[in-house]
DNA sequence: GTCTATATGTTGATAGAC
DNA sequence: GTCTATCAACATATAGAC
């Protein structure tokens, strides 16, 4: 290892960072360049030097999420159908929303990032493998009810400030036992 | 009644639904002025004949939303706190999801939305009033968790893509019975 | 009530100096 | 890597004709 390490903040990581700050709270299409680089201190031409578009800041952004839920899903795949896979997931759901609090639950259902979900093709592959995983062999009405309450939920709760000062402990523990009511 | 009645779609509440639809698609940042007047077919000096300003038209999309929330607020509150004003807090916004299904939702964490909730005093004032019914003598973490959850996972699931095939009267059955799950 | 035309600012994005 | 200067496109909003 001749080279040197990156340095710990590198002026792209801080570009991801500042973004998914300004994205929770103002949401994609909320968040200008020129607000991010006034929030980094510089020129939003240097922005531009690290990503060539808005899209790929977006993207750099989310892809860690949607990393996460890939890998996700792949542990709870090898689950037996049905309600142990269900709590599996909704457990692994809760741990990110933990993990992440406040910051992933923007993304979801916001239409700036929708869109650009849809137009890429890891991010949606991800998507539909996600939601095959869920759907599979689910008839039940209050099942699939029950696992559409408990997602948006988890990540709605997260994020709620009225919630905010409540440790993540707690709150990890809170929302177990709510997932577990609903889909156990 | 000597002055004929208004028709049936006047001007200003087509302008109004036209908005819900794409501010329910798009969020309220991501839709223009000029795509709200293309989906009428005018121009967007038309639009801007009915409202002086894109808040406006926001206000009025989200004020009888506001004022449903008013209302049942007002009804929880005879009610005696604890359990049996959560069960019919959660009650009532199941039936105010259903009866908006997949166009109130988006209202719930636009961050256009809550900015402009924030600034006008009737609406933060409703919010405000929502929040501390909500709130009333809640010391019990699991307690304060459930009702976020099943708060945002009621809005969040009513506009889920993936449930959408499933009828209103189903839907409302399932909701109702993970509400109870939560929260009875 | 609706239109065209326009004013004014902001957006995403690029060119080129340092 | 960062900057200033600049671009075309789009945003909100207004003026005035019909």
């Amino acid at each position: 290892m001749a080279r040197s390490v990156a340095p710990r903040g590198s002026a792209r990581t801080r570009v991801i960072e500042a973004a998914l700050v300004q994205f929770a709270e103002y949401g994609v299409n909320g968040t200008s360049l020129q607000m991010i680089a006034d929030h980094l201190g510089i020129s939003k031409a240097s922005v531009y030097y690290q990503f060539h578009s808005k899209d790929e800041i977006v993207l750099a952004v989310i892809r860690p999420v949607f990393a996460e839920i890939d890998q996700l899903i792949t542990e709870v795949e090898m689950l037996p159908a049905g309600a142990p896979r269900r709590e599996a997931t909704v457990a692994g759901l809760v741990e990110m929303a933990i993990r992440h609090r406040r910051v992933t639950a923007i993304f979801y259902g916001d239409p700036g990032i929708d869109h650009l979900v849809s137009s890429d093709p890891d991010c949606s592959g991800i998507n539909e493998r996600f939601k095959r995983v869920l759907a599979m062999a689910e008839e039940d009405v209050a099942t699939r009810v029950a696992m559409s309450l408990a997602i948006s939920g988890i990540y709605g709760s997260a994020m709620d400030p009225g919630i905010a000062d409540i440790s993540d402990e707690e709150l990890r523990e809170a929302l177990l036992q709510c997932a577990k009511r609903l889909v156990g």
